[in-house]
Parts: structure tokens; sequence; C-alpha cells
DNA sequence: GTGCGTGGTGACGAATTTGTGACAGACGGT
DNA sequence: ACCGTCTGTCACAAATTCGTCACCACGCAC
């Protein structure tokens, strides 16, 4: 299941709908007037925004660099919708980097396959925009960390750490790179430091502290779900 | 620095060309004419594929399907690029299962962007390739096997044994070049030590045991289906 | 069957790699 | 200056990995 935001001026209103990928269905979750639709981007971190271009008294390129400018928005693919079948605005809608356009008229099948297309493709990268399992939940956008509800105080760097874990989900991630990444060129750091600060990482998350795995002889791992042996 | 390969009826031959992410320009690789375009995607395993559905005396909708009937091109992005613009036929190719989809006349610069979105978005996805044959997915990434979707945990060596075999699949690869590739240049190995490993592998693939054959007097040889013979 | 050469196996100790607890300096706020 | 926190480092413990060896098993030629 997929939250798709729709911002369209067809029904004058904003929509947050859930897109079932298999039934190839839309279904309108809510639908509010007068906010933002940036704003509930923020809020409700869809999986997809289908945005139209031509919003009343809205200019739809500047809503687009809106959601490009905020950390919580800037990687939710975007799919622009117009009326506009010039070639020119197709390629300023790309060259912002938006990720299809579909010009007016076009079928609602169609659109339905470029969605699908398109949540196919980034599924993996955006599904888990907050990682979560059980009472563990990690923002990845705000880079907070509650375990059962409470937030858990992280220090720089061990937020450094987490996130380059975190933002490379499932993949090793190299003593080497990580020490580069978080602490810099350096070749000082021969010791321990790195162990020692994944220690303290796993400290803080509980009985979670399984996600950091270790990959001996080549670095750290985090996965959501830990998978024994 | 990506590699596409386009199939075209435009020159009447198929290109394989190495596509400059940042100067957004194309470069023709080679050029090979008589030759199936499936084969040289199986071959170069490019990075995204720009399929002509006009070829002629060729359903590209065909070819589009045998690229992904082998495991070896079945991930790899396809944009597909035809004259006819109904909406039919894009449902067609969007529903097949293509990543974008333009249609002609389109402005070069166009298709560049579109290239350049495609590439930006599936460069995670691609960028490593696992190994795949069977039941077998060697992550280079993650440095995990999976024998029919159960992680397998290595170690960094047996990784790299298994990653040469793998690599070289179906062909046999020396004592002395696997010696040479795993511990680097060592004569001192004149031990059971590579046996060993082998042994090791062996025990971790399980039942897949059989993928790793010897050859005696030669080295080792990985076949993903183990024939009796 | 016997003998030779090559590969397989289990065990073991050494070497390498990580985990851990403690500690002292650095930094920032009061 | 005082205090608490964050950080890097160290010495040492624990955990794995790795190479080696002795010994066994198998295939092949005679």
């Amino acid at each position: 299941m997929h939250t798709v935001l729709v911002v369209d001026d067809e029904t004058d209103i904003l929509e947050l709908v859930v897109f079932n990928l298999e039934r190839q269905q839309f279904k309108v979750l809510t639908a509010d007037n007068g906010i933002s639709a940036v704003q509930i981007a923020k809020e409700k971190i869809p999986d997809l925004i289908v945005l139209d271009l031509m919003l009343p008294g809205m200019d739809g390129f500047s809503v687009y660099r809106e959601l490009r400018a905020d950390p919580r928005t800037n990687s939710i693919p975007v799919l622009m919708l117009t009326a506009k079948g010039e070639v020119n605005d197709r390629i300023a809608g790309l060259e912002l980097g938006a990720d299809d356009y579909v010009t007016k008229p076009f079928s609602p099948r169609e659109l339905l396959l470029r969605v699908r297309a398109l949540l196919k493709r980034t599924r993996k990268v955006t599904a888990d925009a907050s990682l979560k399992s059980g009472d563990f939940l990690l923002e990845r956008n705000t880079l907070k960390l509650f375990l059962a509800g409470r937030p858990v105080d992280l220090t720089a760097t061990e937020f450094k750490l987490l996130r380059l874990l975190v933002e490379a989900s499932g993949e090793v991630q190299e003593r080497d790179a990580l020490l580069r990444e978080v602490w810099g060129y350096s070749d000082t750091m021969l010791t321990r430091t790195l162990d020692t600060h994944v220690k303290r990482l796993r400290e803080k998350l509980g009985k979670h502290a399984e996600c950091i795995q270790t990959v001996r002889g080549v670095g750290y791992r985090f996965v959501s779900s830990p998978t024994p042996a």
C-alpha cells in the first residue's frame, strides 16, 4: 500500500490517497482545503506526489522547488501533470528534476500505469522514509530515534554514524568509509574509536542493538529486521 | 559514467554508448551490425537500454520480453522510444513494464533528460549488480549470499573466492589463478589452503555444494545447475 | 589389487579483528 | 572556576577467521 499525494485543481482540493499497487486503484484518504500542499507533504511524507502544474493562483514549479528544498520531502518522487503539451514545458519539468511528466489529455489508465511504474522503481528508496519495527522508530528525515515512543538522545557523532548506516540500510559500510565520512580523512584513527562509537550506539539502541551488524574484516551494516545468521 | 545500449533503427545499427551524466553527452563506444541487441545486452550489461519499438523486421516488444526473460538483463531499466504516439501504444509499453516511454517527435534534449532521470533513479539499484543464478543471489554490497531467499553469512575470503567462481560461472578457474586473485601473489601457498576454503564454502552452500565442481588437476568451476554428468 | 597423485576433511593454534570498561582532555554552559 | 557531557585513546578480553598439518578417500594406470 502506498500513499500518494495528488495536488490537483480539477477538484480544487488536495487529496491524500492510498494507491493499491495490485488492484491499481486510488482511494481518497483525506481531503483538506486551504492547506498548503507542501505542508501536507511534509507531514504525511507520501511515497509519491502527483503535481498539477496548472494550479489556480499558484505556480506548480514553485511548489516543486519548495518540496525539493525540504529534507523531509526532497526525495519523494514527483510526477508532473499538466495541460501544457509543448516540448519546452516538458523539458522545464524534467530539467527541474521531476521524475516523470504526463501531459493532458491522458487516459486515467496511463496515469495509473506511470504511477505504478514510479512507485515500483522508487519503492525501496522511499518506502521506508522512517524505519519502524516494533517500538523502534527511526525517522530518516529528521533523524530522530524513538524507542517505545520515547525519543533517544544521540550525540552529534552518534548521529552521523547512525545516519550513514541507516541511509545505506542493508548494505555493508566499510570501516574506512565510515571513518572517512564521520571523522574526515584521518589515518590517525587507527584505534578503536569507531568500535567504541558503535558500542555506544548499540547501548542506546537497547534491545535493537542487533540492528547494527558487524561484518568482520569489512565494516558494519544496519538492518531493520535482524536476520539470525 | 554509464553504459547505455541504444537499440535504434535510425542509423540501422546497435550502439553501445557511454553516457556522461555530468556533461550530458552520449558517446558511441562500439557499433556492431548484425548482432542481436539482446545478445549485446547480455554481454555488456548496460546500465540502461533505449529501445526503439519500430525496428526493421523486428518487434520491439519481443526484444523487450527477451530482455526481461534473462536474469542478466531483467533488471536493466528500459526506455522505450517510438513514433507511435497513440495512447494505446504508450499504455502497452508501460504495461509491459518499461521504465519510461518517449514518443517521437521529441527533442534530443528531452530524451537526454529522461535518460538522465532514469539513470539517476536507478543508479543505486543497478550499480551493485548482484550476481544471480538459480537459487543463488550473491550481493556484492551486502557481502551476503542468499540461498533460496535465506541469507548466508560469508567471511571476507569466502566471499572473494565465491565471487570469482560465480563471475566466471561455467568456466574452470585454475588453482593458481584463484590463489593469486584471492590471496595475492603467493607461491607460499603450496598447501591445502584453497581446498579448505572450498570445503568451507561448500558447507555453507548446503545442498548446493555441488555447484562448486572440482576439475581434477586444474581447478574449480561454478555451475548454477549441476549436471549429474 | 597396488601404488601414486590429487583432492577432502577435521582439528588446532596463531593471527587478526572486535568488544569493552576506564580514563583524561576538550568543550560549553553557568 | 566548576561541572557535566561528549570524545578519542588505551589496555586488555573475547571472538572469529585463517593457514597448516596429518590423515583419509578417491580415481586412474598398470
